[in-house]
DNA sequence: TGTGAAAAGGCGCAAAC
DNA sequence: GTTTGCGCCTTTTCACA
């Protein structure tokens, strides 16, 4: 898997994860290649799945996102069943932008994003604890966004 | 800010939030419009800050990154210094994705990704709680990813 | 694998309606 | 907002080292 990356490869997603504008010439420049080889190497990366996805992100406040939320939960019955229908709901809710089970105290953590308090209150009330299976949830609310990056760590 | 964008606004950066190479005909097709339109109108999103970049997402696991951590961070002292220090530093990790302030029993909460558990520990060890002014801080592995977009959620 | 050049076609971009 | 079109630039390919 990783060792199929070369550190010429590791430049290339580490570019493109920058700016995925960049054209094949414009990488090729910057890590003095020529254009031939670095496109072959795009384009294998895509192939292979190494490049999951092609997206936009967008300003969160401009959109008028102003709320970002960690909730921490615990389920009251850890039956198979339990697990998949909250889960199942959670992926539905567009309001969670990330949802992961940890180990610990709390068995998953929500990053949630909404316009405002009023909309995340409304989003708790309404949607998140009308499911089964809560036993505790705990909200905290974002106050500063210190670093949010999309670019995974890459050995160089 | 929000009142700038319209139906046909939302549902470009909608379609844009979930594949970044999409042409400006293709988005026209799909929301029922006419090129040039909607090309402006992505040219004005972009120019406007609504779209703050685009980038290439990597997938995880292809390039050898196995560990997702969150880490609950408080600090002894809170100075306006020791913040800044503590932000600054956390901003040159690249094994930090995200780090926000939150309200609570903690003050920051951060997503670590590492290779494996030895690449996590020393990253733990011997960069993170070599920082000043780390009160406690409490490692939460993740298990399983349930979700995890970078598309924010636009009223329809 | 890398280099260089060359073909083809898509897409950004703008003008006219 | 629509339809049309030009021209650049990017992707894509080929012959060759």
């Amino acid at each position: 898997m990783l060792d199929d990356l070369d550190k010429t490869d590791r430049k290339i997603l580490a570019l493109l994860q920058q700016d995925g504008n960049l054209t094949a010439a414009e990488i090729a420049d910057q890590i003095g290649l020529s254009q031939s080889p670095c496109w072959r190497r795009i384009n294998r990366l895509q192939q292979q799945g190494y490049i999951a996805n092609r997206v936009v992100l967008l300003d969160r406040h401009k959109v008028g996102l102003g709320v970002v939320a960690f909730v921490t939960i615990k389920l009251s019955s850890h039956g198979r069943n339990s697990l998949e229908e909250f889960e199942l709901a959670i992926v539905g809710f567009p309001e969670v932008v990330e949802c992961w089970t940890v180990s610990g105290a709390m068995d998953y953590i929500l990053r949630v994003v909404t316009q405002d308090m009023d909309s995340y209150e409304f989003f708790l009330r309404h949607k998140l604890l009308k499911l089964a299976h809560i036993h505790e949830a705990q909200s905290h609310i974002s106050m500063t966004e210190v670093k949010n990056t999309t670019q995974l760590p890459l050995q160089p």
